[in-house]
DNA sequence: CTGAAAGCGCTTACAG
DNA sequence: CTGAAAGCGCTTACAG
């Protein structure tokens, strides 16, 4: 009944006003070659009439799309939500859209996604890298979130820093012998973190790290990881690098007996959704991904205003540049604390060793 | 060093083979018109060149965008990186982007995010609505994914049959008194889900329903949900409506010392990507999402290509249209078949009376 | 079978 | 302060 009129133009409000298209865009863009009165009446029939610019046919002429590409490792990772809500609204409030993409497992299907978004016309690409990909390679625009050990533009949670917080808050409980556990000893983000923990855990605690994926390469996927005989043999505390992690180390030990954290804590990484709604509720470390995401796309906006669009004439061309229109950036190195959460999988160490039940029927 | 040349444009090659733009363009578009042999020679070019057209200049001319909007009412919804990963595959195939948009919670932020997907121009979208959207109110070509309950456009899985599944499962295992245990009550999803289940649950089994949200309003956010004594009192399945609120019953159940599968069973739905994670894994309904991505995207594209491009001369106005131009569609009505996943977590009821541990010091 | 022309909706020098 | 004109890259009737 209402609503859905056809769309106004920009000619339409400026027969409606008896002036020109011109300076109804000017108005509009606020480019102050307009008397204020004029720009008032301009802006009052456009915001009338609901006016929005087609980005069509701004896109055209200006060479810019004003929309950003995400591309991720895995669109399935546990961890795309939180990214992908934050980049969505850091570029909203920057005034882009954002075009999804999925790498799909391989770094082939990832060049293969980032060649789609830039043939959308995308202005810049937010990339969370898989091992391997050549950011160089990309011919726009990029913001990297991965971890600070990266080299070039990145920006990441501080990776080191988070685990420097669960390691300590552990020893503080009093535990003093730990097991880290980490999946794929080859990740910059999963030896960053268990690298900061290591750097904590000096003098009279011992540790050992547990590689999921070396275990499972001997013992089958989806094995136990025999935490309960670690529980046995001493350990107080588990350490994983992710919540995911976590959550397999929790329930394994639940449902070998071992309770948490009377008998045991267990912390994890990334506060993923699911991280309050089990219980005992997971002790993790968060990362500002609000933040994070505000500096990738601060970052990019730079880079791409920074270069000349490409299907503008270029006129003068710019001293900074290089041959191929790319200014000389410096590279971004951000990284952003991360916090500790403290929940109820972590508590202090037993007072008297941990009676843990023996053989343990499992099916 | 290579790559990252000037993005060649349909005159360049046009004057490098001496034809005119327009004869590239109807090649490339197949369109018949030109001579096999010219045809051939400007499709190699074009591939010599990595001739893209620019969507900009397309869109502009054709009205079309070739990119859906995704709208979801909550990015962080970890059933999320499913939805979004299938539909940026299926529209990816029908030659479709897709734009992200976020509702974050409350349905007058919905309405915005749909207005920016229509500012920056997409064709169509795809919605997972929040309770309460007026469907009819948006101006573009729609698809709802939500459940057959409800009304209009819809493609969905079949939550129902979902339900008899698992509650067939159970009965099957000997199980005859049940908890069946959703969040909400005016979720379409979890009735069906929840209506399924009962729907199997006749002659002599038994079974009550635990309403989390109502529990929780009791009980304050986070609390218990007394499975142990559900248990104690001869329960012997816990049927969730979804993984989360499984996860939620595994853990609770655990850590009071009732073992699972053991003592009790327990189901999820959805199978989340951490439904393997956990020890024992989740015996759950997997909904192919892939199948229901490509079912909302073809009946969106279906609807799109019905309906002419806004922004085009009419020439002659199509009999079949209103006045708004939207084309009498019929409402499609899909469902897809869910599918259940045997894991671990489900088991055979115990032949004797559980022994659950009485008290049970929880912090 | 091929080409010349118009035009999609905007913005940007350039004149006045 | 305002307007006329050109042009972003494409596609689509229409002529030839």
């Amino acid at each position: 009944m209402s609503a859905s009129r056809q769309r106004p133009k920009l000619t339409q409000i400026a027969t409606l006003l008896g002036v020109s298209a011109a300076t109804v865009s000017n108005a509009l863009a606020g480019k102050g070659r307009v008397s204020e009165e004029m720009a008032e009446r301009i802006r009052a029939k456009a915001a009338e009439l609901g006016y929005m610019p087609s980005q069509a046919g701004r896109a055209l002429r200006t060479g810019r799309s004003q929309v950003l590409g995400l591309v991720l490792p895995n669109i399935a990772n546990p961890l795309f939500p939180q990214i992908a809500q934050a980049i969505e609204h850091a570029a909203s409030d920057a005034g882009y859209g954002v075009l999804i993409a999925d790498s799909r497992g391989d770094v082939a299907t990832q060049t293969r996604a980032i060649e789609q978004l830039q043939d959308r016309g995308v202005d810049g690409i937010v990339i969370v890298p898989r091992r391997g990909t050549r950011i160089a390679d990309i011919g726009s625009p990029v913001a990297v979130i991965d971890s600070p050990s990266t080299p070039g533009n990145t920006v990441s949670a501080d990776h080191w820093q988070g685990g420097r917080l669960v390691a300590q808050h552990l020893l503080d409980l009093g535990h003093r012998n730990l097991l880290l556990i980490g999946n794929n000893p080859v990740s910059n983000v999963q030896n960053d973190r268990i690298g900061g923990m290591k750097s904590v855990l000096t003098g009279n605690a011992q540790f050992s790290v547990l590689w999921i994926e070396d275990h499972e390469a001997r013992h089958g996927k989806g094995c136990i990881l025999g935490l309960k005989e670690k529980a046995r043999e001493g350990v107080t505390a588990f350490a994983a690098v992710s919540d995911l992690h976590a959550l397999r180390a929790l329930t394994e030990l639940q449902g070998a007996g071992v309770r948490v954290p009377d008998d045991a804590s267990v912390t994890g990484f990334d506060d993923l959704t699911w991280s309050t709604a089990i219980t005992p509720a997971l002790t993790t470390v968060h990362m500002d991904m609000a933040t994070i995401a505000e500096q990738a796309v601060a970052a990019l906006t730079a880079l791409i205003e920074a270069a000349p669009p490409v299907s503008q004439k270029r006129e003068h061309v710019g001293h900074l540049t290089t041959q191929t229109g790319k200014p000389v950036a410096t590279a971004t190195q951000k990284s952003v604390p991360m916090e500790l959460i403290l929940r109820q999988t972590s508590g202090p160490v037993p007072s008297k060793p941990t009676e843990i039940p023996p053989a343990g029927e499992k099916q």
